[in-house]
DNA sequence: CGAACCCTTGAAATAAGTCAACCTACGTGG
DNA sequence: CCACGTAGGTTGACTTATTTCAAGGGTTCG
């Protein structure tokens, strides 16, 4: 599966042989990591980034009343924490929305990497710009969409993001998210997320049951949501 | 004024002499912005980033209706757009909130610093990794705190960011910002901003009049907005 | 079978938005 | 030097989106 990480590599710029087999070297072997588990604390020192294999990854931080803030969400290919390669130590929490596997690279050997490959360099180096520019998206989001369009506009995002990693069936696509999950990502509350997603479902746009995200009207959706997936940059127009 | 950035990033790491001077050469002589422009726009191709030497910058995107959302600020010594090297075309506008020196770097020289520089590179792909700390720590703003937490919020960051580079006097700080753009920085309208200026003036928290902010009890403002500058990794202490 | 968790819905409360008026400061041009 | 226009700040009255509180219903799983 990190197969599916070159692939979004090079979608943006091809690797040569070598950087390929040093990139997929780097990684140590999989291990699994329990829904709802929290991994990675705020604070804490890391030495090595984390790869998400399959499974859900959220990255949360919160205020002293308890109430959470999804910042982004990780889908398999991401990479959940390639930037506590140059932070060292996280601004955020990372959970595990459902069973994941993952593949860590250590930091050493992401030094190495860096030494011996800059062009695959200035690749990793755009994952995490990508990862920002996700971040910005949300913020307009959060800042200025309603709730019908931003949570229709998550939904997009995750088709989208989710489509190239081949994991969108019918129009649909798995999503382990509870409503009080949802929220956390929307910045709502559990009981306005669900009865934003029943106006959804009545104006048959989206259905969201048990986990499944079942997109009735792609177009209709992308249009309350004003989604433009340019800032996901998952096609290589711009290099 | 490019000695800010350098000692931002020393703060972080010591540079080699160098890496320093590579750094400093790769700069085009500076120029002015006028107040209010527009002068990156969202999709357009991009062939330099932008170093801010003085004054005040935003990044923003918008929805049809015309609404804004400020998604970041940029102070002296910032980076506006180093992310511009590896997305090349951005998801967002950048513009001139007062009169602005800015100095460019070609993307090219960029490109040779990345061959020749791996530490160096480390240490910019370091940068934009605080710059996606900011948007989150925003995110957690505009999802989860209330109009009074967010103002509060925002003056803690810019006090912390602008006493580093020497811009706080008498524990306040010039910001060349309307309500109305303090509006787009924090999701809310301009009445409301104006209503909850008042409150933290009321509280005796902060004033802000005449594009000066003036802080009258850090300590609880900082208590109301639960800020903590660990998210902007100015201490070198977790390297 | 029961417990835990999640989803659903109603009614009431509230934070923030909208609309509109008025005020102030400032700069420009007559 | 005043007159005017513009942009920005302030306030009140009213509306609305979202939250809060609370209760009830459905699933799933040990």
């Amino acid at each position: 599966m990190i197969e599916t990480l070159l692939a979004r590599i090079e979608a943006r710029d091809p690797l040569a042989d070598r950087e390929r087999d040093a990139l997929v070297d780097a990684f140590d072997s999989p291990t699994l990591v329990g829904s709802g588990r929290v991994f990675i604390r705020q604070g804490q020192r890391l030495d090595r980034s984390t790869l998400l294999l399959s499974g859900l990854v959220g990255r949360f931080k919160d205020l002293s009343r308890g109430e959470r803030q999804i910042s982004a969400l990780h889908i398999p290919g991401d990479f959940v924490d390639l930037h506590s390669f140059s932070l060292k130590a996280l601004d955020h929490n990372v959970v595990a929305l459902a069973p994941c596997m993952v593949a860590a690279i250590p930091h050493t050997r992401l030094e190495n990497l860096t030494r011996e490959h800059p062009h695959l360099t200035r690749l990793l180096w755009f994952l995490t710009n990508v990862d920002a520019a996700m971040h910005r998206e949300w913020e307009l989001s959060l800042g200025r969409r309603d709730a019908v369009a931003r949570i229709a506009h998550l939904f997009c995002e995750l088709r989208a993001r989710l489509e190239i990693v081949g994991l969108v069936d019918e129009g649909g696509y798995t999503l382990p998210l509870s409503q009080a999950a949802l929220a956390e990502c929307t910045g709502l509350t559990p009981v306005h997320v669900n009865r934003t997603l029943k106006q959804l479902r009545e104006r048959d746009l989206v259905e969201f049951r048990q986990k499944w995200v079942c997109i009735k009207d792609f177009q209709g959706l992308q249009q309350v949501a004003e989604f433009d997936p340019a800032y996901l940059y998952l096609r290589p127009e711009c290099q």
